[in-house]
DNA sequence: TTTTCTGTTCTTTTT
DNA sequence: GAACAGAAAA
């Protein structure tokens, strides 16, 4: 092996080499994009097992699961499985909750602690606030969320809050007096759910290692050598965890790029790279700055939109690549004729180029962008693959399935329990579940048990619902005893048949239902393979909390098969790390790249710089910039106008292309609601010289002649019917609006002279809907 | 109590 | 263009 090592260290550049021989102390790599540091880690790793250290006093600590899983399987290769197999390789949350899974007592936690993910906290503040009865149009329950999770990830505690005074005032004058009580009860009730949400599995563990000096020396001990990658992405929950490891014997390797930080909305800290030096005796730093992913053009540019940004460690990204070809640049007139670009456009250059799709990825800043993407690339028929957005494990029907099986894990977990007591319906309303909440909050009990209880409390709960309640409880149990014995998929499928979930599905027979049952299917899967997969074969009841556990903390990315060929689409925070080919990223506007809720500071701003610097460096050959002139936006079609990060790169790495097709002005029929539309006679002028023409939306008076509605025809009643039927709507168009079930058209001079305001709603599948649309006047 | 309709809010990004 | 909450109807 010894010899084994060297050849793979051989492959390494000088720079790359030096902190992967690196041994022991603290040090720092600086890695510029593409510059291989995911090599210099996993070399690294196998370096140290070959000097003699103990795979089990190595952790490392990774941004995604999936990173972790790579980057083991590459070690596994150069050290061979059982010896790789004893790394502690994950993500900051996956790897502390197993610890805190393990020491769970010491903190007053059960070991079979649920974990809250996003939804559920959000679910559970916005019932406190309920309780409370604060108006929830200042108590925003997702602003109060996010006001605790920074408060957790800035380890203050309910109690630190209350003892800073600064922190009361501001909620005070931010006319949330009652924020601190919120927290309270927020905290008060996870643990009484025996819940920790995202932010506790990292702020449980500082307190179990302030608290605990045994154990803490215990996992010092263990930890002997760490590294921790993204190191620019960790908060101070995170940063105080790994000083505390960290501080017996100072192994520490950390690894992170500065330009590629853009994750401060969620708390990470820039600073905890800035000051690594600060931080640790005799810190050596490394830098890598030669990139070998991407062409000279794509490199060069993005070092010239970086340079924009004042606060940064000093480094120079080169290369030693091929130029390539310039970044393209293109606009369109609407998002839909923005997919349509993206999608004709990989279509051509796979074929001239003979590419596979896997070569291709789409970028964007919010999901909500995807649609336009994913309709332009089914009308081509290129298979694609969207990451993120809604993950499967929070689809609505997996979660109601998953929150049974939560409930046999650990019954006290008060989320799971509302969402599954009366679905499907048994006749348990919200008046008993308020019922329960109470007693449970006057008891200091959980609901579950309250509900044990019933017969021997006082509650005012008829009869018959108290033997409902009994019921679920008994149901609940037996399901229990189950788990004792038969594997965690046998028990999934009896949950999903007695329960009545999938009748309750079948029952309603649209196809959303029946997808419905076939992702049912699809996680019973999932569990069967998670069952067999298990080696250490646990006993049945730790089969199923454990799988809970990897479901909780999975990204969608985890759940890559990459078994077949497919566009990739994601967020640019997605494709951290990732790489592709050819990068087309999407919606390069003012307001929406960089957000508009991100202008407000310098600093913010910087961050959205640097995310625009990662969605460039994805891409290995080929990367465009595409923008529209306009966009469709919570269902209203609004201006928009270029970038100011397309300005910011130096134009002479800029290829500006003329799109294909360009109308004299586009009609609102993208996914067209209104049915097939002749399109040959929207053709009405191309642009007569090469430089198209500035393009705005359609006027009223065009959009009239599109939908043959006649201004003129006069009508003493207000109009009803459909629009269909081209009876017709008097008055003057003055704007024309989609919205989710349908569209508004504002009209002046109905009815005399006043505006009105002409909704009609629909139901069902777009292009069956104006058959059952409705008139209103409002 | 349950179902259905309607209005409102939301969109930045995620472990 | 969804998810949710509240009102109204069943």
């Amino acid at each position: 092996m010894e010899q084994d090592i060297h050849h793979y260290i051989n492959q390494l550049n000088d720079a790359q080499r030096a902190p992967t021989l690196h041994k022991d102390g603290a040090l720092m790599v600086i890695a510029g994009a593409g510059s291989g540091k995911t090599r210099v880690l996993t070399y690294r790793i196998a370096y140290l097992m070959s000097q003699g250290i103990d795979a089990f006093n190595i952790l490392s600590l990774t941004f995604t699961n999936k990173a972790a899983r790579e980057m083991k399987n590459r070690i596994a290769n150069i050290v061979g499985g059982s010896e790789a197999k004893n790394l502690w390789m994950g993500t900051f949350h996956s790897i502390f909750a197993k610890i805190l899974r393990f020491e769970a007592d010491k903190l007053g936690y059960p070991s079979n602690f649920t974990i809250y993910d996003t939804q559920d906290s959000e679910r559970l503040i916005r019932s406190i606030i309920k309780e409370m009865q604060l108006d929830k149009d200042i108590y925003k329950y997702k602003q109060v969320r996010s006001r605790i999770s920074s408060f957790k990830n800035s380890l203050i505690t309910v109690r630190a809050y209350f003892n800073n005074a600064d922190l009361v005032e501001a909620d005070a004058m931010a006319k949330r007096p009652r924020m601190g009580e919120i927290y309270k009860e927020y905290v008060d009730r996870c643990f009484k759910a025996g819940a920790m949400d995202f932010d506790d599995l990292l702020l449980r563990t500082n307190e179990l290692l302030n608290r605990f000096p045994d154990v803490l020396a215990k996992y010092q001990n263990r930890f002997r050598y760490i590294l921790v990658d993204e190191y620019q992405d960790t908060n101070h929950s995170q940063y105080l965890i790994v000083k505390a490891l960290a501080d017996r014997f100072q192994n520490i390797c950390v690894v992170g790029d500065d330009s590629q930080s853009i994750y401060a909305f969620r708390g990470a800290n820039i600073n905890n790279i800035l000051n690594f030096q600060q931080d640790y005796d005799n810190v050596a730093m490394y830098r890598l700055e030669q990139n070998y992913r991407s062409t000279k053009n794509i490199v060069e540019a993005a070092n010239s939109v970086i340079e924009h940004n004042k606060t940064r460690l000093d480094k120079v990204v080169w290369t030693a690549n091929d130029p390539g070809g310039k970044i393209k640049v293109n606009r369109s007139v609407t998002d839909g004729e923005e997919g349509r670009f993206v999608a004709g456009s990989i279509f051509e250059t796979k074929m001239r180029e003979q590419l596979t799709n896997g070569d291709f990825a789409i970028l964007y800043r919010t999901n909500a962008q995807s649609r336009a993407m994913e309709d332009a690339l089914r009308k081509r028929d290129i298979p694609y693959r969207i990451y993120g957005g809604l993950s499967f494990y929070q689809r609505k029907e997996i979660k109601d399935v998953l929150a049974y099986l939560r409930l046999v894990v650990n019954p006290k977990d008060e989320e799971s329990l509302k969402r599954v007591i009366n679905y499907p319906a048994r006749g348990i309303g919200q008046t008993t579940i308020d019922k329960l909440v109470v007693a449970a909050k006057h008891y200091g009990r959980s609901m579950f048990e309250v509900m044990e209880n019933i017969s021997k409390i006082d509650l005012k709960i008829n009869k018959g619902t108290k033997t409902k309640l009994e019921n679920f409880v008994t149901m609940i149990r037996s399901f229990q005893v189950m788990n004792e014995g038969a594997d965690a998929f046998e028990l999934t499928k009896h949950i999903t048949k007695k329960t009545g979930l999938v009748q309750e599905l079948k029952k309603d027979g649209t196809p959303e239902g029946i997808a419905r049952i076939e992702n049912i299917e699809e996680l019973l899967n999932g569990i069967k393979d998670f069952v067999e997969g298990q080696v250490e074969v646990a006993d049945a009841t730790g089969a199923l909390a454990e799988f809970l556990e990897d479901v909780a903390l999975a990204t969608d990315m985890d759940n890559d098969k990459g078994d077949d060929d497919r566009v990739a689409l994601m967020t640019i925070h997605l494709a951290k790390g990732l790489e592709f080919p050819y990068v087309y990223i999407v919606g390069m506007e003012e307001d929406l790249f960089p957000s508009g809720m991100s202008m407000n500071t310098r600093s913010e701003l910087e961050e959205e710089r640097r995310l625009f610097y990662v969605a460039l460096t994805r891409a290995e050959k080929q990367a465009y910039l595409t923008y529209t002139q306009s966009r469709y936006r919570w269902g209203k079609l609004v201006d928009a106008e270029p970038s100011r990060f397309i300005e910011e790169i130096d134009d002479k790495y800029l290829d500006y292309i003329t799109p294909i097709d360009n109308y004299r002005f586009k009609p609102l029929i993208d996914n067209d609601i209104f049915g097939e539309v002749d399109k040959s006679k929207l053709r009405l002028q191309k642009p007569k010289s090469g430089r198209p023409p500035v393009v705005g939306s359609p006027t009223p008076e065009q959009i009239r002649k599109l939908r043959k509605i006649k201004p003129e025809a006069s009508q003493s009643s207000p109009p009803s019917g459909s629009l269909l039927d081209e009876k017709l709507v008097p008055g003057t168009l003055v704007e024309h609006t989609r919205f989710g079930r349908g569209e508004i058209l504002r009209l002046e001079g109905v009815g005399g002279d006043k505006k009105a305001e002409i909704k009609f709603q629909v139901g069902g599948i777009k292009k069956l809907l104006l058959r059952f649309a409705k008139l209103k006047v409002l």
